[in-house]
This record gives structure tokens, C-alpha cells and sequence, in this order.
RNA sequence: GUGGAUGUGGUGUAGUUGGUUAACACGUCAGUUUGUGGCACUGAAGAUCGUGGGUUCGAGUCCCAUCUUCCACC
């Protein structure tokens, strides 16, 4: 039993049997189910921690091991007194394995046994990383929750890929646990694989819970299939999970997905799309996607979203933010991240009470319709 | 007035010795974005080449006239 992070279940909803409950952390408890901004290099782009804590009301964050890793180096993390001083963030911190990153960034990369090559996105060096490296890495950025170093495999993918692919994510994952130094401040969560295959995902989620680590996620969904293939495995495998764990399902953030993740019983979601498309002029809103770069929105003096309570909408008018995006001008992607962001948290926030008020699913079907999603 | 230069999509420019659907950048318009990507990616619209006439099988690309702008000179 790792003494860094625990889970407190409160209540389950009624209706769908979606968790609501509290993540304990060395840096404050998170309230759960939870969308986690993503601070890829100890930043969330363009918002600074004051922003984070009191406008977006962020109550965790996510880093990544691979661009720290590589800029400015984990050690100098180390000596500036780990990630949350070196960036002056307060609450909790999830760092990513670099594992997504390894495989989606590299150009040249050779998976072998004892670990991953690849060549670095930023000069094309060539590095090494083993899941003694990257629990060496984590342990030097000093995050509440690390993740474990795994593969995510693309789809589609072969079954019999798919399979020696998760078999080792397995077989890195105990390596992790007997590398990770740091477990009275450090939870390390495991990362079940398996592609699209079921008797895969069940055999996974199997092995890793035997390692009894702190925490567990979902890897290897959300990577471009159809969303019937993403509901099928999410449903199919969130049950296999530890109940009286954290469930963390990775890289997941549309509006939508984020409720159905809520539904099937996870407890963390954190992607870059709100982030990423605020950068490209595109709001999230509670009745549906708003491109504010689109010449429609010229003259439009409205705010953003009539019911968001976010510093953006308060005091500032679509046809202004469109202009600053058109001019490429800093405060537009910031007003627009800091936005979309408070958007996923109140979405969350609302998810749950829906959950207290065991009304999750009305709550769903009604998001759907005003969204403009389709059931 | 004389001499020279200039005139190509919204803007700035390419367009070999004349040869099929006039190129590029920016801008505009739209789409994309799910454990990476801050100014991204994909696509679209848009000029008949100042105007008129001529040579030629064929002209943005040669000739004439005319207009525009600029420079020099008187």
C-alpha cells in the first residue's frame, strides 16, 4: 500500500454507477471525477498557476517526462527542488511516462526488451529509455502521480502486435514498480493495454492489479478509432479496474467523452485539446463547439458562453476575441485556453452533482441535445 | 514637353528564346486538432495578365496607340 495517494469513495450514482469520491495526494486532495489540464513543459501554455488555481479552478495537473527529459534536463528539476517549486505550482502533479510521446514524436525509434531508442524532436540527438530511466526521471521531477513507462500502440493494430506490445507494457510495468524509489511521495499508477481486443485488456488489467500499485489508467484508447470502439473498450475494461483505486483514462477531453468516461466509472481524464485548439481559435461551450475565428463571429459582442462564469466571458465579446486571434495577437490564446479549460472543469464540476444527485444520465442525454451531439 | 521605367487575383511579387487548365507568399474563407505540436496542418475562393488594336496556328511574354504611376531632363 503506497502511502503517497489513496482513494476515498463517496457516493455511486444510482443511474449509471459513476464514482464520485476523493483522491488523497501529498499535495492536496482532488476532487473526483476530474479533467486535468496538460502542462506538457511545466507549463499549461500560456496561463500562469495563479490562473490555473483561481480562474480555471484546476485542482491537478499533468507534465510530461519526455520534454522535461529533454529540456531542461530532470536534473536540473532536481536541483531547482523538484517540478512543483520549479514551476510554482502548489497542488498535485501527474507526470506522463514519455511513453506516448516516445512513439508519437521520435522519428527513429526500436523497441526492444529492454527499452525504447529514439531521437529526440528538438536536435535529433539519440536517447535511450528504459522503465529504470523513466522511473529515475519521475522520481527527479518529483510528481505525486507518475506513470508507468509503456507502449501505446496505434490503430488499428495486429492482434498478435497488439499482444507481445501489451505483454511487455506488463513486464516494464513490474520493472517500474521495482525501480520506483520515491513511494512515500510518489504514487506510481500501471497502464493497461491491449488495443481493441478484449481477452487483451482483461489479461492486462489481470497482471498489472497483481502488482497492487496505487492507481491505474487506460492507455491506448482515444487514438482515432470510432467512438463505438472507444465506449465498447472503455465499458468493457473500467470494470476490470480496482475499486478502491484511482481510474484514470489518458488523453481523453472532448465534452463527450469526458461524461461517458464519468459513466463507465473512470476518475481522471487530461488531454490537450481544449488547450490546443484555444491556440486555434476554437471554444468549447455548453451549446457546442464555437469556431470565434470564423468571420460569423465578426461583429458578434457576446461573450463566448452566456452561462460560463470564467474570467473570458465575464469581460470579453466573441468579435474581440476573434480579432485578437485573426491578429495573432498572445491575449487571444490565452482568454481562449483559460476559457476552454474553465469549460471542462465546470463540465466536470456539474458531472458531480449530477453523480450526488444520482441524475448522471439525464444529465448526459440533455448535454447531448444542447451540445448538439448526436446519442 | 522630352527620355526612361512601370502596370499580372486584396497586397507584394514569379512568369525561360511567345505554346495546353498564369505560379508563389501574405491576406481572405472553411475544415481539422483527443496521454506531442504557439502562432500548426489540410483544403477552397480569388487575376484572362492597365485599356484598345495588331502580328502569329498560338501572346502575360513581340509591335502600335492610349492611359496610370514613378524617375530624370528641359
Amino acid at each position: 500500500m503506497s502511502k503517497a495517494v489513496s482513494y476515498e469513495l463517496l457516493h455511486e450514482c444510482k443511474q449509471t454507477g459513476a464514482r464520485r469520491g476523493i483522491i488523497h495526494t501529498p499535495h492536496g486532495d482532488i476532487q473526483t471525477p476530474i479533467f486535468m489540464p496538460v502542462g506538457t513543459q511545466a507549463t499549461v501554455k500560456s496561463l500562469t498557476p495563479e490562473e490555473l488555481k483561481e480562474d480555471v479552478k484546476a485542482q491537478i495537473i499533468l507534465s510530461n517526462t519526455y520534454h522535461l527529459y529533454l529540456r531542461p534536463g530532470n536534473k536540473l528539476i532536481k536541483q531547482a527542488g523538484g517540478l512543483h517549486n520549479f514551476m510554482r505550482w502548489t497542488g498535485p502533479i501527474l507526470t506522463d511516462s514519455g511513453g506516448f510521446q516516445v512513439f508519437s514524436l521520435g522519428d527513429l525509434r526500436t523497441i526492444q526488451e529492454e527499452g525504447v531508442e529514439f531521437k529526440s524532436h528538438l536536435d535529433g540527438s539519440r536517447h535511450f529509455f528504459s522503465p529504470e530511466s523513466v522511473m529515475e526521471i519521475e522520481n527527479d521531477l518529483g510528481a505525486d502521480i507518475i506513470m508507468a513507462f509503456d507502449e501505446c500502440c496505434p490503430y488499428p493494430s495486429t492482434y498478435e502486435y497488439t499482444k507481445n506490445s501489451m505483454e511487455r507494457t506488463t513486464r516494464w510495468a513490474l520493472r517500474c514498480k521495482d525501480a520506483h524509489k520515491n513511494t512515500e511521495k510518489q504514487a506510481l499508477f500501471g497502464i493497461i493495454q491491449g488495443g481493441f481486443y478484449k481477452d487483451l485488456r482483461k489479461k492486462s488489467a489481470e497482471d498489472l492489479i497483481k502488482l497492487d500499485l496505487p492507481g491505474y489508467a487506460i492507455g491506448g484508447i482515444s487514438v482515432g478509432e470510432p467512438k463505438e470502439e472507444f465506449l465498447d473498450i472503455l465499458k468493457y475494461t473500467t470494470p476490470l479496474m480496482p475499486k478502491d483505486k484511482p481510474r484514470y483514462l489518458m488523453g481523453v477531453g472532448t465534452p463527450d467523452y469526458l461524461i461517458e468516461a464519468a459513466i463507465a466509472g473512470i476518475d481522471m481524464c487530461d488531454c490537450v485539446l481544449p488547450t490546443r485548439i484555444a491556440r486555434n481559435g476554437t471554444a468549447m461551450t455548453w451549446n457546442g463547439k464555437v469556431v470565434v475565428r470564423n468571420a460569423i463571429y465578426e461583429k458578434d459582442f457576446s461573450p463566448l458562453d452566456e452561462e460560463c462564469d470564467c474570467y473570458t466571458c465575464k469581460n470579453y465579446t466573441r468579435a474581440y476575441i476573434r480579432h485578437l486571434i485573426k491578429a495573432n495577437e498572445i491575449l487571444g490564446v490565452r482568454l481562449l485556453s483559460l476559457h476552454n479549460l474553465r469549460f471542462l472543469t465546470s463540465l466536470m464540476e456539474r458531472v458531480k452533482i449530477e453523480i450526488e444527485r444520482d441524475n448522471l444520465l439525464n444529465f448526459r442525454n440533455e448535454f447531448y441535445i444542447k451540445y448538439g451531439y448526436e446519442k
